[in-house]
DNA sequence: TTTTTGTGATAGTATTACTATTGTGTGAGA
DNA sequence: TCTCACACAATAGTAATACTATCACAAAAA
């Protein structure tokens, strides 16, 4: 039996659909690729093209530009990393043990989902980390969350934060905690690498680190014998 | 009497230092209010020139391209922070009081400091939220690195891990709970006002509810009384 | 069959991100 | 007092970027 997994994607998105049509495949599965390689700021449609084999202008009949195609790119990885969460989590009746299994499904290395053979998600996860919040810190945050460009990561982070109430009904905080553990699943990660004397988990280089570290600190907030502060 | 402060920065983060001249100060301090306005991205050094009143070739004598002036931009602000945080934690025993104090100085809105007459504190803070992590996530960052570029915000990050193991010895992750604090400190605030469904502040827009929020996660994982998890 | 659609090919423009050169006024040192 | 760096202004120029527009062709849909 062979499975194919797509995505449905909000259409304010891009011009043209990428999924219809190889071409549309070719540029997501490259500039993944190219972004990857180069880093979000040097990646042009130019490059893109080159490493295709088409032209400027074919790319932007399918994205209006570089920050647009990104915004897809990441939209579709929190979409993908929600079902994930799904899957994972379906018919665990423990809250806790569902929040440790996203925990990893955030920080942890991916393997490559057969079943979307034009993205490679290990490298696609590499992107989101150094380049992910690139697609929200700009000016035209507001607008573009009009237009529910970032609807995917609000309801991945929705759904951890009801994970937490799970396990904590009266924790006041539950969507913050949940874009904390989202973040900081891909930032310390980052500083593992890139700048390790900010993380506390040396040479190793091991993403399991950062899932203990995460680990303690929802459980520390959510389990709590000790009386509230003052 | 009159007081002035002044910083001394890094000499690679540019190629004349902008502090010993009148045009270096009218850069720094217009740069700030243009990357505010303009957003990074936008900004550039044609249009800095303009509004400067030189151009764009003196601009360039002192910093290489924009994104040093970022990095030295946010280096500034890291540094000004630490000395902000020695000032008011010193004389504190208590190390949960110069933790929270911490927080809040990180979080809240800052008051205008009369003694750096070119730079408008309020304006920065918003900077370093919006554009801060763009110093250190680019393809770069372990060449910038190396050039100690980052040097101010790691020893910001050391400090407070201090004062995280003064309240807690035995906690196994004190830098990485002190980068999570910094960087949630400007993230939360961030989504409060721009993508709020990510936090729980709902439309009040209040500063100290982040600092709430920090404080209780920051707490909550020095404070325990329950058994170790497993 | 006609029409629509997707693509390739080419051209062109405004802006960006620089580099290089030249001249002028100012201030420090000889 | 001379002069000699110097910081800066002014101008010019280049390669790359971020687009937009037009036309032609082939395949698929009507």
């Amino acid at each position: 039996m062979e499975l194919h997994l797509q995505i449905k994607m909000n259409e304010k998105l891009f011009l043209r659909d990428p999924e219809q049509s190889e071409l549309g495949k070719k540029i997501i599965s490259h500039s993944i690729r190219l972004i990857h390689e180069t880093g979000f700021e040097s990646f042009t449609f130019k490059k893109l093209a080159e490493d295709i084999g088409t032209t400027e202008a074919g790319i932007y009949r399918y994205f209006e530009n570089k920050h647009r195609l990104l915004i897809y790119i990441v939209a579709w990885y929190w979409s993908w990393l929600e079902y994930r969460v799904t899957v994972h989590t379906n018919n665990i009746s423990d809250p806790i043990t569902k929040l440790k299994r996203v925990i990893r499904l955030l920080a942890a290395n991916v393997e490559d989902d057969i079943r979307t053979s034009h993205v490679e998600e290990n490298i696609l996860h590499q992107i989101i980390i150094a380049e992910g919040s690139k697609a929200y810190l700009t000016k035209k945050v507001s607008k573009d969350n009009k237009d529910h460009l970032f609807k995917p990561y609000k309801d991945l982070c929705a759904k951890i934060a009801d994970i937490i109430l799970e396990c904590n009904p009266k924790y006041e905080y539950p969507r913050s905690l949940s874009s904390t553990i989202i973040e900081m699943a891909h930032f310390q990660v980052f500083f593992m690498y890139n700048l390790p004397s900010l993380t506390d988990f040396g040479p190793a280089k091991d993403e399991e680190r950062v899932v203990s570290f995460l680990e303690d600190l929802a459980l520390n907030c959510l389990t709590k014998n000790r009386k509230a502060s003052r």
